[in-house]
Formats: structure tokens, sequence, C-alpha cells
DNA sequence: CTGAAAGCGCTTACAG
DNA sequence: CTGAAAGCGCTTACAG
């Protein structure tokens, strides 16, 4: 059934029907009753081509997978996909993922030339970040899930990464913790950098010196969770406290404790950031692991709002929110030794 | 630059410019020469809104997230829209990620009146599952990933769990175990339904009793294999030796293990599927876990390529693949103590 | 081998 | 409050 269809069978024409459905004013009360019982009877919905053609709108959400071979992709961009669809759902838009064999900006390029996407997603930022300049260069409405160098106001929603790493770090120190290593993201992405300068905020306030090598980079993986606390562990000056960067990490570096023979809370504190993941929840964990705590899925939920009111027109500089993280005590983070 | 622009430019018709870029064949190799080159020239891409109402065609291959509340979403599905996202892209397709939050039901509807994707990808199938019988109903092209029960033909994509798990029972029968746990998914789910059947297929083919005890289901997180495995250990007749749904359900067997203080693969051996997902790789663990692989990812590529196949026209009954798993051995799978 | 024209199914000034 | 008509940017019989 379309909107000719429709219309015919209600006596009316096209474009009544039409402006009934769409919530204009200037429509009668009893006309627009009819048109929206018989829509639902009918199981009307417009045909989305040619809605987007005449609006000139896509109606659809933009996430370009950085793909490309054997990449590294992030499980929890799994649930953050759920929650984009989930928020662009409530718009009655779509999300479109787009892959970029061709190199991202490539995909961008297709996506807007071909006006398949309302506005943009960005995920994982770098500090320095030449998609926002492309982006914006393409006419391409973005926001940003973290935060990025730009000279321009541009909508985001970030967690407060560095304030939450700051807080763990200052929790660890008042329990007598004085070596603490940071398992972080690579540094080019924002969130590692934040974390980064949490944990070294912490450690200044509370008048600790700053041991750079108890910082590893570009560990997101068990593996690379592992390989990196085994280094540090095996040091004489072994740190007695892990900050990591996600759950996985984390994973791997109890490993790398209880290899050592050491147990996990009473010998070695490790504090992780947790997205939520459900596949691997730190309350489950023996010992249960404290964490840093922000839902990614609510993320995608809230980015897919903003992306909506970025497109209705709201200025991009009231389209800024930073969350703050929790806290969340359990198990894996006690006082120091001989303490 | 659209295509009137475009032609004016070329002082061709939109008629010859568009069959042109369409590569029919009554164009003259010298004009569609001219073509094609002034449309890279001009970075022209057709409008997708334009295109999709023009052909009947959206382009797009669609998949509903079953999100709906705090659902466990499988990490490994970044992996698979990753590659989905990847096919897709292959053939020029997008890929339209809908939530349904009001029920995948009506997602379905919704997608197929707005004529939005061309077809739907089906993730997870149950053994008996409606959406099947909906999406045909709804004259929705469908590819599953996976097998159901159904009275047509349909096209799909599946792994052969059967034989993974018949074989893996069989070499740790082959290693001297004789009580051999099954830390699965939920049966109604094919995939676990499956693997169930290799398990009993294994172990019927080498004479040895089915012991319906030791088939814990619904475990796919680490936690969840973490208590199954635990409650088994604790048995006098504990088993020697699982076979795991996922790498997370492993890594909480493998620490259920460990809590009794027994050593993986050398006390009990562990063989868990692994999906390919990058954050959690058995040959990093330790000891290294033998596996039945198979990347979901290269899955996902295949799928989308079906789909563009389907919707060509190509024959359901001709698009219906089984994938062989790798067993790969590894050091958490050995022979049997006193063996 | 090329082009004029109709059509895909909507939305939206504009006129009444 | 309602409708006739133009237009969004393509594709595709059809005619030449």
């Amino acid at each position: 059934m379309n909107l000719k269809e429709l219309s015919e069978h209600l006596g009316l024409s096209k474009t009544t029907v039409s402006r009934a459905l769409n919530g204009f004013s200037d429509v009668s009360e009893d006309t627009r009753r009819r048109v929206e019982e018989a829509a639902r009877r009918f199981d009307y919905t417009p045909n989305a081509s040619a809605k987007q053609l005449a609006t000139g709108r896509a109606g659809a959400l933009g996430l370009v997978f950085p793909t490309g071979g054997s990449l590294l992709v992030d499980p929890a961009l799994a649930d953050f996909v759920a929650g984009l669809a989930d928020g662009a759902a409530r718009d009655g838009a779509d999300l479109v993922v787009s892959s970029a064999p061709e190199g991202e900006e490539l995909g961008y390029r297709r996506l807007a030339r071909a006006r398949a996407v309302d506005a943009i997603v960005l995920a994982q930022p770098k500090v320095e970040d030449l998609r926002v300049r492309l982006l914006s260069h393409l006419g391409l409405m973005t926001v940003v899930y973290g935060r990025t160098a730009s000279s321009i106001p541009y909508a985001y929603l970030d967690i407060d990464n560095e304030g939450a790493f700051r807080r763990a770090t200052e929790m660890l120190i008042g329990f007598g913790h004085r070596r603490i290593a940071l398992i972080n993201g690579d540094p080019d992405f924002t969130f590692a950098e934040h974390r980064l300068t949490g944990w070294v905020g912490g450690l200044a306030a509370r008048g600790l010196p700053q041991d750079e090598t108890l910082h590893i980079s570009g560990a997101l993986g068990e593996e690379a969770g592992y390989r990196g606390a085994r280094r540090l562990l095996e040091r004489p000056d072994a740190p007695t406290a892990f900050l990591c960067a996600s759950m996985f990490a984390a994973a791997g570096c109890c490993r790398a404790i209880r290899d050592r023979g050491l147990a996990v809370g009473a010998d070695v504190s490790v504090v992780a950031h947790d997205d939520g993941v459900a596949v691997l929840r730190p309350e489950a964990q023996m010992p249960a692991l404290t964490t840093t705590f922000s839902s990614i899925r609510a993320a995608g939920v809230r980015i897919a709002e903003l992306a909506a009111a970025l497109i209705r027109g709201t200025d991009p500089a009231n389209l800024q929110e930073v969350w703050p993280v929790d806290l969340i005590f359990r198990d894996s983070a006690q006082p120091a030794r001989g303490r």
C-alpha cells in the first residue's frame, strides 16, 4: 500500500494524507483521525527512498567501521552499535554501517556524495584526528564519541576518563601503594591520553614521582595485558597495583599476577575500566574486580539522540557532554602489603 | 554534482550518461571513457535515494539487532558486523543495522514496508525459528547465518558445528578421557544443538555412555563458564575434559580448574570454540588453548556475498554452504592422567 | 549508438 | 482546511 492507494481509498488527496501523517497543524482533527486509522489498518509506511529523495534527508546515521584486513575489532563495539541502533530507532532513523576497505576517507566521501546518511558517528577519535576536519569539509554532520583537537565547536559525548583514572590512582595511593602501573591503550587515542593524564595527575596530587616505565601502552586485549603485566612483575621493583584500560587487559593482567604465584587483591591490586560488556563481568571474577564503569551501550543510545538534535539544527556547541565515570569498589583493590 | 549537471557538462543526455556509468553495452567505447573520466574527475556518485527509488532496490542489507533491554550482546557480533559491512561494500551495498525495541517482528515489518533493505541477514537462528517464516511471509529475502527447520529451501551459511564437536570429542576420547563435559550455548539455538549432537555422536562412536549431567547449557560468557565448570569439578566423578562453546566460557572454565588447584592441560583438558575475536586469542593463553576455529568475520563477508547473489535472482537452494571447522591442536588438550 | 519522456513515491510551496 | 502540480535525482522502456 502506497500513499496514492491510501489517499484514493480515503477519498482524499495525497497532499492531505501526507500532511496528516506528518503531524501538520492545518489538518482538521477529524481528517487526521481517519487518516491515521486507515494507515494503521493497512499497515502503511512511507517508502523510505521516496521520502529521502523528497526531503533530502537520509533518515540514517552512519558509522564507518575501520575494517580493512585483520584489524582488532573492539568487542565492545557490538554493544555500541546496539546502542546506536536503539537510539536511532527512537527517532525513526536507521543506522548504516559502512565498511571502508579502501580506507576510511574514501568511505566517508562515498557516504557524503551518495547522501546516504544525515550524520556520522565518529568513534575512537585520536588526539589529532584528520577525520574530523575531513567530515566537516565534506559537509557531514558529526557526533564524536570521545574528544579530539578541533578549532571549531563540535558535538561529542565523552566519558571522564581523566577523572576516573585520577580517582582510581588516588584511591590506590591512599591504600599505601607507591608503584602503580598503567596498562593503557595507544595514547594516540584521546581516551588513552586522558587516562594517562589522570594517572599522572593522581600521582602528582599525592606527591609521588611518575615512573614512565610503569606505563604500558597499546594494550587493550587479553594477551597484551598479560605480556605488559608480566614484564613489570619480573622487575625487582615490581608495581603493587595496576590500572587496566579494559576488562580484557585486566584478565590478562590477573593471569600474569597469578603466574607469579601472587594473589590478585591481597598481593597486587587491580583496577580495570569496564564498558559493561556482558560477556566478562567484573563482579563475577575471583576476586571481584574494582572498576571504573561506564556503559558503552548507553553512550551509543545518547549519541544517536545527539545526532538527531544536530540534524534538527541544534548548535553543536550545545551538544557536548562529558559523563562522569563510576568508580566501583570491589575486592581486587586492597591496601598495600605491610600496611 | 548530480547526473543532470554531469551530463550537461559532457553535452550528453542523462540517459546516455546513466547507461555508460552502469555498464550497458550499447554505449560507444569512446563515450563510455569520456563519461567515466568526467565522473571520476568531478567525484560523481549517484544519489542513493534517487537510485533506490528508480530501481526499486534499496542497495542495502539489513541486520536486526535483538536489542531490547540488557540482553547479552555477543562481542563476536562486532566482527560479524564488520564482515557483513565489508562484504556488502564489495557489491556497492550498505549494511543497515536496525534495532527492534518493540520486538524483532515489528522491526522486520518496518523494514519490509519501508523497502529499506533488499535482504535480511538472520543471525543466531533457533532450531524452530518463527522469524524465518515471518520474513518469507513479508517477502524479505533472507540469508541465515546458521540453519533452522524450514519446509522450503533457504539461503544459509553455517559452520560444521556438529562435525567440529564430534571430532573434538573423539580426540579427547583417544587421549583416554572418559568423562567429557560440554559447556554449551542454549540448545534452542541450532549451533548449540549441533554441538550437542556432535558431542553425543562422538561419545557413541567410541562406545562411551552419554551422561546428560555433564551437559551445561546457556553458558557463553565467562561467568557462566566458570559456574558450570566449577559445579562439575566439585563432583566426585568430575570430568577430566571440557568442551566449551566460546573463548569466554573457556576462560571461565580454566579459572574454575585453577581454583581447584588443578592445571589446565596436565590435569584437565579444555577445548574451546574460537570465532577469531582478536581480543582473546587462544594461542596466547597459558597453556595455549586447543580450539575448534572458524572466523566469524569471514563468514560475515561471505554472507553478504550470498545476499548479493540472492538479490540478483540466484535460487536459494544454490546458496547453501556449510564450512568445515578447523580443529587446532594446542596444549590445553592432553592425554588423561594415568595414561 | 543516443535522447526525450515517463515514472519511482514521496513532500511542499502555492492557490483556493 | 484541502488539492493540483512541481520537484527530488535517478533509471528505463521506447523511438529514432
